[in-house]
DNA sequence: GGCATAATTCCACTTACATTGAATTATGGA
DNA sequence: TCCATAATTCAATGTAAGTGGAATTATGCC
């Protein structure tokens, strides 16, 4: 995962309706929902809440899938945790930081190389 | 955390200048680095950096003391640690998706609901 | 084909953000 | 006190982001 992604991803994430909007979809879990349902649930207006979606997939945060008349979106998680692991980059390697950096300091080197699989790379500064 | 707090967050980590400030801070670990030191390791203007070292610090993101004549930043772990464990909040409690939700899972009740200063310490995994 | 539903795309508009240059506050030493 | 350093604050400008209304594309059913 590289910065331009994850920059993308938090501009994404910074704003009222798609934190709204990605939570909803983490707490409805990989069946997902469909773009109706979000708006419905959120109270938002349909053309703005697909606005919004599209910002959403095109950070790679969420998926979209059709089924019959509706499009279907889902949470990606594996792109949330590539992004957590990012944040805290070359935090866990720091003896004096370890206590510090928190839970994702045990998985972070792999998280943020995203994909997972990931076995070897640590510094890159 | 509350929601207001986690937007203010990622508002001010969804800019390049602020993440790089940020990831900086994250690896340079408890003692921080001075404004200055900041401003010439990115290259960027002192009151343009300014701009941006009052935003982190506002959503506390970043911690300010000084030291002497000059204003020494340090990164606040714990609020990023709250941070990533709200955006999973109610993921890891469903059975279908603790596999998804990755390292945070663990922990992220703790995380979401944490008001503590930094360091604090943090149950094993 | 004709019609209804589901969702998106296009357009104009308003507001908020990032950057620049000049001026200002805070600290330390001669 | 006077000056230099460290960093912030202020004012102005150009650009990007979010919203609302009307029109368009895609699918399913009669």
């Amino acid at each position: 995962m590289d910065k331009k992604a994850v920059l993308s991803a938090l501009s994404a994430l910074s704003q009222e309706t798609r934190l709204d909007v990605f939570r909803l979809l983490v707490q409805a879990g990989p069946d997902g929902l469909p773009a109706g349902a979000i708006a419905e649930a959120l109270g938002v207006a349909p053309n703005t809440l697909s606005f919004h979606l599209a910002q959403l997939n095109h950070a790679g945060l969420i998926a979209q899938r059709r089924e019959s008349r509706s499009l279907i979106y889902s949470a990606e998680y594996s792109h949330m945790n590539a992004l957590m692991g990012f944040l805290m980059e070359n935090c866990c390697g720091l003896p004096a930081n370890a206590a510090a950096c928190g839970p994702i300091c045990a998985t972070a080197p792999e998280a943020a190389n995203g994909e997972s699989t990931a076995s070897s790379p640590r510094r890159r500064v």
